[in-house]
RNA sequence: GGGGUUGUAGCGCAACUGGUUAGAGCACCACACUGUCACUGUGGAGGUCGCGGGUUCGAAUCCCGUCAACCCCGCCA
């Protein structure tokens, strides 16, 4: 028997119609007499009323089914009573009444019970099949399936090659960790797999492709969070001849029909552009959430003489006196609370939190209230436009400290208290960042983005007096708080490549054996080029609304890098070992 | 590498201050039931309290170690 129907196809029009259906029993009741099984396919659930009198073998059969095991069925389409329509289901104006029945297979009584959500994720992930037959994530993964159709066709009418580059790739210094491959033929040497395809699509550039695009697999080894898999998808884009203008109009359209196609939502562009440096002034953060304000304030200027000696201090050093206006927030700021903000500002190494509380009648309480002058305090609330019932957060440190700490206290003050209006899509591009910055272990210079950023050409000459100070044609695409993607228009001068890797503090030899193909390259007419690459996983996760990548992925894995279905990684016998030259090191 | 949360029946949970035979629900098994739709009712079975050690007359409970899942810092060009 072939189906003819599936399970969510079956309206009144079909009434008195012989039909087949096949999928998996997601419910049954056993009245004694009348048996009723709900069958379920991936596009829906149709209700089969099995009546003993009129087809005894077929209750037969049917008393012993369980959920989740596999049928064929063929009956007749029949109206349901008026009082007995299901609204719940798009077929709940129908049943079948069954003729004949075949079990395709049984099944084991479930490990877990899908309709309930709090099943544990170690579960879910072990069972993963299952998870994706009953819950959202079948769905998750059509709609990816949708987005990733929706931008190849997208890359495809704007003259995008999609292009597949190799996973057994080579090892190069910086970035992330690699993961290795053995290879057989050559004992003692490695692949690496791709932490993305970066140098394969320059040199796509250099063969004059002009515009390349893929789906690319990537994977880094580190250690995971809720937004980052050892391996993940990036759509990964280059093109010849552009500036960064190019990239951003071209992401935009790509972004705003994703959000048309998909949510039905409009999205406006061009996006709002933000420098390195005001996002980390306004937002702490160089991958702000713009869908609410709390804007940083720099209060440095009214304290630098105060009688507070942390403030003077740490202006003195360099630094910055830093707030935020917790609007509204005074009446829950508890001892407790505070204290917990405190530990904020401390995971992100900050020293500590002192607040100004603006109370009710406008008096202002505070800590440090005793060290501050009228006219400072004035300068404080004007500053950060506090008023009654408003909570000033102050840290004084390091820039970059103080600035992210309280960053991170914006957004969990924001997200705690209901500050973030739902179904917003706030893009944003972050650019004009550093170039380098100062490794301080190492004591060299680092790139920020990757080696191959091309500097500002106006900054070219600064490489040779103030690398520190070199501005970069990188930028990244953010999206309500996360780092979507980003990219940057290369160096296509051989010369300057060369010169980068030395500043990079990159030995000669260094630069021959893990760079010289590029250089090679390089060498020969590569035209201008850029791109970026964007988050796949993450856009997905945004665009479904899931908490974690993981709710995207068909196959994830744990937060130690492990696969619960496949019980991965494992050992390899002796002989695999041997053929690959390899020895096991007992820690 | 570091910090935190969690771990009791197949599942999600309870078990007071360390004290009788570790409980009820869902799922499972059996029986009954002709209009259910998370069917219902009656009965039954089901436990290495994550694992190892310690304290104690006595440990799910206290202590030490360890494993796993999740969240975060570091890391992620």
């Amino acid at each position: 028997m072939n189906r003819t129907h599936t399970c969510n196809a079956l309206t009144s029009e079909n009434i008195g119609e012989r039909v087949i259906l096949s999928g998996w029993v997601n419910s049954r009741r056993d009245l004694g007499g009348l048996i009723f099984i709900d069958l379920r396919d991936r596009e829906g659930i149709t209700q089969l009323v099995i009546n003993p009198e009129n087809a005894s073998d077929v209750a037969d059969i049917c008393r012993p089914i369980r959920e989740e095991w596999v049928l064929t069925v063929c009956g007749i389409v029949g109206a349901r009573p008026d009082d007995m329509v299901n609204k719940k289901i798009g077929t709940g104006k129908i049943e079948v009444n069954l003729e004949k029945i075949a079990i395709e297979n049984k099944s084991q009584p479930m490990p877990y019970h899908f309709n309930d959500a709090q099943a544990s994720e170690d579960l879910r992930l072990k069972y993963r099949y299952i998870e994706m037959r009953k819950t959202k994530l079948g769905s998750y993964l059509r709609l990816r399936h949708d987005i990733t159709k929706h931008i190849r066709d997208y890359f495809d009418e704007n003259g995008f090659i999609e292009v597949e580059t190799p996973i057994l790739s080579k090892s190069t210094p910086e970035g992330a960790r690699d993961y290795l491959v053995p290879s057989r033929v050559f004992p003692g040497q490695f692949f690496a797999l791709p932490q993305a395809p970066q140098q394969y699509k320059q040199i796509l550039m250099v063969g004059g492709l002009e515009r390349y695009f893929q789906m690319a697999h990537c994977f880094r080894d580190e250690d995971l969070r809720a937004d980052r898999q050892p391996e993940f998808t990036q759509i990964d884009v280059e093109m010849s001849f552009i500036t960064e203008e190019d990239i951003y109009e071209l992401v935009e359209g790509l972004m705003t029909s994703i959000f048309r196609e998909i949510k039905q939502i409009d999205i406006d562009t061009p996006f709002p552009r933000l420098s390195y440096e005001e996002a980390m002034f306004q937002y702490g953060s160089d991958k702000p959430d713009t869908r609410f304000k709390m804007r940083l304030v720099d209060l440095s200027s009214v304290v630098t003489h105060s009688g507070f000696q942390v403030f003077k201090n740490a202006i003195g050093d360099g630094g910055k006196v830093m707030a935020i206006n917790a609007k509204g927030l005074n009446s829950i700021a508890s001892r407790k609370t505070i204290d917990e903000w405190n530990d904020i500002a401390k995971l992100m190494k900050a020293k500590g939190l002192t607040y100004l509380k603006i109370e009710d009648d406008g008096t202002i309480k505070s800590p440090i209230a005793k060290f501050l002058t009228e006219e400072e305090i004035n300068d404080i609330t004007n500053l950060t436009d506090a008023t009654s019932g408003d909570i000033v957060l102050i840290v004084a440190d390091a820039f970059l400290t103080a600035a992210q700490a309280l960053g991170r206290l914006r957004t969990e003050i924001a997200e705690a208290h209901g500050m973030i209006p739902d179904n917003t899509y706030n893009f944003l591009w972050v650019n004009k960042f550093p170039l380098l910055e100062l490794d301080e272990e190492a004591a060299s210079f680092i790139p920020i983005h990757h080696p191959f950023t091309s500097p500002v050409k106006a900054d070219i000459p600064l490489l040779e007096t103030n690398p520190g100070g070199v501005k970069a044609q990188a930028y990244d695409v953010v999206l309500n708080g996360v780092e979507l993607g980003g990219g940057s228009i290369r160096i296509h001068d051989a010369e300057l490549q060369q010169r980068m890797f030395e500043i990079l503090n990159i030995s000669d030899t260094e630069i021959n054996s893990k760079f010289g193909h590029l250089l090679d390259a390089l060498g020969f007419g590569a035209p201008p080029h850029g791109g970026l690459a964007i988050g796949f996983d993450r856009l997905v996760m945004l665009l479904t609304g899931a908490p974690s990548i993981r709710d995207v992925i068909a196959f994830p894995k744990t937060t130690k890098s492990s696969c619960l279905l496949m019980d991965s990684p494992s050992q390899v016998d002796g002989q695999q070992l041997n053929e690959l030259a390899l020895t096991i090191q007992q820690k």
